[in-house]
DNA sequence: AAGTGGTCTAGACCACACG
DNA sequence: GTGTGGTCTAGACCACTTC
């Protein structure tokens, strides 16, 4: 009855930290070195804890995160297994202009190049997923980093939303910045594209028409009604969006940083 | 002694599920509402614990995964208070073309341009991350879906990391899910930016000359030893990438998705 | 039927940060 | 000092699923 296989080599913990940090990190090594292969069993968490010294709880607070993570699978009376990667998705992070600028030591700045209260549909402007004749506030806004045009914005504010915006003349706080503090939101859809931009467009940013630009086209809502609408519009030879993912432990030196005006952020299995 | 302020109204379980999922979810709902504004302190665990009649585990399980989600920060003495949503990072998943575009009903296959072992920095192909005169496989392929071309794809691998690919032909496996599935990785860097596409590239893509494409750029390391460097084209107007994202709770209803070949994912806080 | 994870309890000690 | 979260234990019952 005493096998002490399945687990390869002895599982060592280092004594730093929290117990289920420990296990959690023991693991994650053996996964990420390849010693636990996509499909291989873990022992119950019952052996583990006999064999850590430690009590059940602690062993499956430590396993449940490496389930959270998406490095194992766990099913009743089936086990744990190591989780195939082959199907991950990774993420991006989209940071705010305003954030990404300052953090990169530059200067921020931003100008309202118009701001109206319209009704949906009438004068141009078409905010489609509302309704017709609905009242709305239109901005455009540019950024600018040391004085360089750096992203343009468009937006429609839902008033019936956020009426207090109606009194807004965004002296100290970009649009967005101001929306993000002063109203509620609970879910959010970004698009991402690459467009051709107009000519009035490449103007407002000083470029040339037809130049590649990243638009990011984000819907927010609150409790499923609609906030806000924007695009956001950034030239694609000065901004571009970086992203930095490690599974676990952190024994992977960080590669270094690439391109200009890079954001970097962590993100998690 | 008796205070049941702190809490706006009675908080009330539902009844479903785990009691700390329920718990959790009492709380979520209040701050998506607006009711827990940020800067708000939640009372103590202990508190909660005797309110709900339940453990202090199970309250602790609930708090902490909303502090994960990053919904409210937790200070020993200080309390938990709900957090400011101002500085949120939105993610944005990258999914792999073949599974995006198999999931959307349409018919995928690839087609490999190229595929040669160089030495690196010799022959014209060049990784600058790795030193010259490593041997590397040189790929270039492209991807469709109904039989258009959707997304063109130029990648080096470190065949000191990944010998194995080079008796590879890529008949079933497309490189990039063959290398998921056989070569492990640790770390992970994207780059995300617009590009004009070079004449050459729009010919294999079908598109005009200087269409603006996404590009996405992945470094893929293992142990701090560089495995494979790919890059992705988009068509701007044949893909782009569309992000979902939520918090916490399902009252919300999903927004629909717009455009094109939009693939859809999830992200959590 | 039996093994595995999922959840819960009652109690405990500790580390930290604020007053 | 003292209140708060952070962690841990020993034990328990249950739900699911595969054997």
């Amino acid at each position: 009855m005493i096998e002490e296989r399945a687990i390869p080599r002895a599982v060592t913990l280092d004594g730093e930290g929290p117990l289920f940090k420990q296990i959690e990190r023991a693991f994650t090594s053996l996964i990420v070195k390849g010693s636990l292969k996509p499909g291989d069993r873990l022992p119950a968490e019952e052996q583990l804890s006999a064999q850590f010294g430690t009590s059940r709880q602690t062993v499956n607070k430590a396993i449940t995160e490496l389930a959270n993570q998406g490095l194992v699978t766990r099913r009743r009376r089936a086990g744990t297994v190591v989780a195939d990667r082959s199907n991950h998705t990774f993420v991006l992070p989209i940071v705010d202009v305003a954030d990404d600028v300052a953090q990169n030591g530059h200067v921020y700045e931003f100008k309202i190049l118009e701001r109206r209260v319209i009704l949906n549909g009438r004068g141009g402007a078409d905010w489609t997923e509302q309704e017709e004749g609905a009242p709305l506030l239109y901005l455009e806004c540019l950024h600018f980093s040391d004085g360089r045009p750096i992203q343009f914005e468009r937006r429609f504010v839902n008033l019936r939303v956020a009426p207090s915006i109606r009194e807004e003349t965004f002296r100290d706080l970009p649009p967005g910045k101001w929306l993000f503090a002063h109203i509620p939101w609970s879910s959010v859809t970004h698009r991402l594209r690459a467009i051709n931009v107009t000519e009035d467009l490449a103007g407002k940013l000083g470029i040339s028409p037809g130049a590649a630009c990243l638009s990011v086209e984000r819907r927010t809502y609150h409790l499923g009604e609609p906030v806000t609408l924007v695009q956001l519009v950034h030239p694609g030879d000065r901004y571009d969006l970086n992203g930095f993912f490690t599974q676990g432990t952190d024994d992977a030196p960080a590669p270094t940083p690439t391109g200009p005006n890079g954001s970097r952020a962590r993100g998690k299995g």
